[in-house]
DNA sequence: TTTCTCATTTTACAAATGATAAAATCTCAT
DNA sequence: ATGAGATTTTATCATTTGTAAAATGAGAAA
């Protein structure tokens, strides 16, 4: 996925906009397994995923529960890195060899205070987020896991081909034993 | 709750910026069970909460499930008719008499693309929602229900004492009778 | 092929939460 | 102070989910 494409589907830029944000981010690749983003750390790098896959997760006693799943076209922030410039809660692991767009943080901080249009680029960035992220607080909070699962099943079904039932389990906020459960029942 | 302080506490802004911004509020008063937002509407109001609480809930399988109590400085929107200019799934009701400050959707948009410093301003506003909807997702992700009940009576005491057991319970995202027995322990 | 390792499923049991109903308590207008 | 209605707690049983361990499956390496 290219990046004037990822750029766009958030908010359509004027070409000199555009331009300038694609000049600042160059292509980088890592392997299967990489961590890009380590948790209690402060990082500013905002990358694209141009093709690969990649999980968020926190260390909460001893285990790590993934709570996020990025593909082509996603965005990978630490978010409170990101937005406050504190140490974040997340690790993002790289669950396939990636090639992504890297952007520095500090400079786009720079460039939302420049570039009006940047700046509504950056609004619309974080509203959409932040759209994603109540969708999946309410299925959280109101769905079952079996209709979590289904849901999943339907709008990403790639993802149970490229992802091990382990972190498709801790995605949906369930143990391994209780998707095997679910998924057994639904067959 | 000023309305100069909620919007500083979002995003400083220079004085023309602010002035521009409050001039197109202003002040509107409710009674307590005022349903001020409906869902399955288009609502792009945008409301400050100069003083009273408020609840969003969303019919499901004909019950009410609240997700979100607001009070003192918090913002109302129809996250999806803000976001998205479309119909809404939340409603939002005043759980007591409540002063606001109204701001015209419509306008703040026009604002956004003619003033830099109202844009970053909406974007703080975003991604300081975004924060604390992750910390509540992954809150009801990886705590159990009375790590989260013990969360509420640390950060939000005060609600415990405005708003009735059932609504706080439905915000947790368990039962009624669920949170008494947690109540029954924790004493 | 055989063996080894890791992922997944299955099983058995325990703990947490839900559903329902009834009892206890609280609130507030009369 | 009293009583009706709302709210909260308690009790019981059903269901879901978690934990631990064993069984199975799939693929890599010897």
């Amino acid at each position: 996925m290219l990046i004037e494409h990822i750029i766009d589907s958030v908010f359509p830029l004027p070409a000199s906009s555009k331009a300038t944000l694609i000049q600042h981010t160059r292509e980088v690749a890592f392997r299967k397994g990489h961590l890009i983003i380590k948790a209690n750390k402060v990082d500013q790098h905002i990358y694209f995923i141009k093709k690969g896959l990649v999980r968020a997760f926190a260390n909460i006693d001893d285990n790590e529960v993934t709570f996020w799943i990025g593909k082509e076209g996603a965005t990978i922030i630490s978010m409170r890195s990101y937005v406050e410039h504190k140490e974040g809660y997340e690790n993002i692991e790289l669950l396939e060899d990636c090639e992504l767009y890297q952007l520095d943080g500090a400079i786009l901080q720079q460039l939302f205070l420049a570039d009006i249009h940047i700046a509504n680029w950056g609004r619309k960035f974080a509203e959409q987020e932040l759209i994603h992220t109540e969708e999946r607080l309410i299925s959280k909070q109101f769905k079952t896991a079996t209709e979590r699962y289904k849901d999943l099943l339907e709008h990403n079904p790639d993802l149970l081909q490229r992802v091990q039932l382990s972190v498709i389990a801790a995605y949906l906020g369930i143990t391994q034993v209780s998707l095997s459960r679910i998924r057994a029942d639904v067959r």
